[in-house]
DNA sequence: TGACCGTATGTCAGAACTGACATACACTAG
DNA sequence: CTAGTGTATGTCAGTTCTGACATACGGTCA
């Protein structure tokens, strides 16, 4: 049922969607995007602020180097869940959450 | 694999761990519920402000009632990205996320 | 040059999450 | 009581995410 968006995106041209359709992409979609971008960039700069590499962090929070990778780029298989528990695990107080995703 | 640690906390009696996994459940873990735990009362908060059923947004994020009740109760099969993508859906922007997680 | 290190990208089987449904509960109004 | 409305809880098949692996890329050093 969610693949639905994707198969409307996939498919070759553009099928004209409602207005709901349209601002839920351009907007919301953004949004998370948006935060998700936030929490990789504080992923990375925490790491490296603690001179890790992307296996150091991996074997922290139980995962691999490659995922940490899209952890970090930002990739959008990556969950937020799986960006949080990385970030708490390198120390991350919730108000440093709050600061990471909306820095002041 | 990582249905072990949920293997050990159902099970009888407490299976004695080793430190890591002790501070891991009781710090970091406790960390990510109450993160979790925060964005379901501010879920609920904004969907009662705006006089919301929870039928109301489950339509809005193409969800079910039940889900959205799991969700405000902060039960553990709710991800955080379902959180986070209802709250921007009521209209939520990265500082009121921000506010969220870490009230002042 | 070649060996090494850290990072990036693609893939996939297995684990976790999801919407939907059924059903139960709590409350209110008739 | 009965009906209606809103919320809670349990279940499950289908979808999404995950760790692991292979492999490639870029830089450094000898």
């Amino acid at each position: 049922m969610r693949a639905s968006k994707k198969a409307k995106l996939t498919g070759r041209g553009w099928k004209v969607g409602d207005t709901k359709e349209f601002l839920d992409l351009s907007s919301e979609e953004a949004a998370l995007i948006e935060l998700r971008l936030k929490l990789a960039e504080g992923l990375k700069a925490r790491r490296k602020r603690k001179r890790l590499t992307q296996h150091d962090l991996a074997a922290a929070v139980q995962s691999s180097q490659s995922r940490v990778a899209k952890m970090e780029s930002g990739d959008p298989t990556v969950s937020i869940d799986l960006l949080m528990r990385s970030l708490i695990a390198l120390g991350a107080s919730r108000r440093d959450l709050a600061r990471i995703i909306a820095p002041r």
